[in-house]
DNA sequence: CCGAAGCTAGCACGACTGTGCTAAAACAGG
DNA sequence: CCTGTTTTAGCACAGTCGTGCTAGCTTCGG
């Protein structure tokens, strides 16, 4: 089957032309009229790349996931474990422009999940995954020493997450309070608690 | 002049149904029609107590703020300062239903203030009087000895507030993952690492 | 009982929405 | 060059949207 561009790369763009409809003008200005412009396609031509809207949306915010976990599994290993973890999870945080970007999408597909069962599914797997990747961070510090192992993995792993997810919010909704080195603060003191003691 | 019903009691009750609408549709469902469906009444009797939709949701997102609000103003004082401050906490996560409820429709309401002015003023002021009660529960538990004084009041405050919201925004989410004695357990496991060593 | 005000109801307009559909353009392999 | 496939383009339809507007209804002061 002859193919002349790569399909993709062109659903790629796409998606990125939702992201910045929706940080521009909201989830709910995302029509597939303002896509295509934005794309610079015609209305019937997104609508050969994506049958319908709502496919359209869940793969961009699917897109916007695996960009996330991506990066973050593109951390180099480290020695220093607690500068591994605080690198790692600096990657969730909007820190700079580009992920600030990540952040505000992230956060207006998490709001229609609430009401669009497809995209509920996604916000699921991600929790499920970013979940787990914090708890593995706890284990990284546990091999160094860093965590006390005799408290709650669980417990750790969903306060851990929650801390992250919490900042991440704070710093989209109101950008003036939490700056990136407010937000590694923080952070680096919470690292600090989950130490054994002594 | 005269007046046969009680216009804030009509505004609240319509509010109540954009708040219905919004968890069972999503915001972006909660059209001018829709909204007075669910409320019992007539599009252009709507008008008459909106002007405009943005009025509408402006008033519906500071209606669930204020609601929240006065209900952690409404905690009684108690002798046990750390008991005090897990129910205060307690009343701004999403424990029952009740509160799930409202929490959803926090979430749909900031998401839509990141493109939105008029919602992120609201979500700004909201998040600036939230802030400044999680440091007064700092300062509570200072004054009875159950925070170490030596930590950063600023950062603490920050990370207390992230921690709530974070868990918050887990429970809406992934409602099976996020159960209530699990959020408690988090939140207590956090007072306890606020508190003077030894 | 009457007038005025508060309140309700509903239509109409123009704009925008998602999707079905057809046809032309660009490109592939033969 | 020709043929078949991929890709683009754009119209049409039915539906929903927010809002301006007018008319009728209810209630109250006098």
């Amino acid at each position: 089957m002859p193919r002349t561009v790569d399909a993709g790369q062109r659903r790629t763009a796409i998606a990125e032309a939702v992201w910045r409809v929706i940080r521009r003008d909201g989830l709910e200005h995302a029509s597939v009229r303002g896509v295509a412009a934005e794309a610079g396609l015609s209305m019937g031509s997104l609508r050969h790349w994506f049958g319908t809207q709502s496919e359209l949306l869940a793969f961009a915010m699917r897109m916007v996931i695996d960009r996330i976990i991506d990066r973050v599994r593109e951390c180099p290993a480290s020695d220093d474990a607690r500068a591994f973890v605080e690198r790692v999870l600096g990657e969730l945080l909007p820190l700079d422009d580009d992920r600030r970007a990540e952040s505000e999408v992230w956060l207006a597909f998490v709001a229609r999940a609430l009401a669009d069962p497809d995209l509920r599914v996604l916000a699921a797997e991600s929790d499920e995954r970013l979940r787990e990747a914090c708890g593995m961070l706890l284990d990284v510090l546990a091999r160094d020493g860093q965590f006390d192992t005799a408290r709650d993995r669980a417990v750790e792993t969903e306060r851990l997450y929650a801390l992250v997810d919490g900042l991440l919010v704070h710093a989209v909704i109101t950008p003036g309070r939490g700056t990136a080195p407010r937000m590694r603060a923080v952070l680096a003191r919470h690292l600090d608690d989950l130490r054994p003691p002594g």
